[in-house]
DNA sequence: TCAGGGGCTGACCGATCGGTCAGAATGATC
DNA sequence: GATCATTCTGACCGATCGGTCAGCCCCTGA
């Protein structure tokens, strides 16, 4: 019957990422997702295995444009793998604001659960073709802003329509890459 | 005997730093803190009044040094501000990595206490400011990504020397704002 | 009519949380 | 030696956490 009343089963879901969006994955228990579906917690563990699964197939598609990114980037090198992780992380930062705002403050303890091993791995490619290969410190730490800030911005402006957020998201992008792009000298 | 032995007092304090910065307040019980200094529970709650009254503590300095940023920003406008505003704020980030990093995470919950209301009103002050007091949305997202990509990147580069941070941090800075700079068209 | 299974629940579990409290050490003062 | 404040601790508390389980409700199909 999972086809004819798979309500209850989304219903949990997009409850559990308002609440997580608002108080976190710590921050938020079993019984307060409950309570926003208006079930009991025993319903909610029902439909999933634990808390983790719900995180889980909360952050599954992000994740999996996230991989997608990743080996998009592979091949690439220099001022076309800025460009490419840059567009492409701001693309997927707007679609996803919600789950990116979730995967922000627990970064740490989250990723480092060997269900989010690859992630981590994904990431530091990430920030390494931004940073433009150079594997210079200076351009790491520029990386790291720039998809950092992002991330939040996207977690910040969470209401605001993607036609306004992206371009702005993309106009920064451009701003912070554009000295480090070798054929440009400024 | 404040003065003659606060040494328990300022271990419990600084161990409580560097759990807090890698697990999270929430993420963090009095019992690690207390392992980590190797006393007891209640020699933590001994010298705190509470988990609340170590993290405030923990805040103040980095607090005092945001409302000075807040007080110097006041009269100036424009370009002048964006400048002020970013490099101050570069200046505090990196001198209180850990302290940032801590409030990064639990940003939502934290600032909602009445205790750090005033924060709230000062960050809005100063991503105002970093945009340029323009009010618009761009400017105001680009000065989120800025400011947010800062915080991250401290927390994230927490061991690398300051005089390596505080430039990189201060070059991206520049790269973001100055094509806001209504004296340079690009 | 009734057996059976999916959806759902209340009651309960062990673990851990922040916090309290009476009292054991310790050392300075008289 | 007696007194007293400071420092510290083990034992304990109520609350809440994630998770388990036996069983209730209700629809379906033979």
């Amino acid at each position: 019957m999972a086809r004819d009343t798979p309500q209850t089963h989304d219903e949990i879901l997009a409850a559990a990422a308002r609440r997580f969006a608002v108080t976190g994955y710590r921050g938020t228990s079993l019984q307060d997702i409950a309570r926003e579906v208006g079930c009991s917690k025993a319903t909610v563990l029902y439909h999933f295995a634990g808390k983790e699964a719900l995180l889980a197939e909360l952050l599954g598609k992000p994740l999996e444009v996230l991989r997608q990114l990743d080996e998009r980037l592979a091949p690439v090198g220099g001022a076309e793998a800025q460009r490419v992780g840059a567009e492409g992380f701001v693309d997927l930062a707007v679609r996803f604001r919600r789950e990116i705002a979730l995967l922000r403050g627990e970064f740490p303890e989250l990723l480092a659960q060997p269900a989010f091993a690859h992630v981590q791995q994904i990431t530091e490619r990430l920030i390494d073709a931004v940073s433009g290969h150079t594997g210079r410190l200076e351009d790491r730490i520029t990386a790291m802003v720039l998809l950092a800030g992002i991330s939040e911005a996207c977690a910040e402006f969470v209401d605001v329509p993607e036609d306004e957020l992206r371009p702005a998201l993309l106009a920064v992008a451009r701003r912070v890459l554009a000295p480090l792009d070798p054929t440009v000298n400024h």
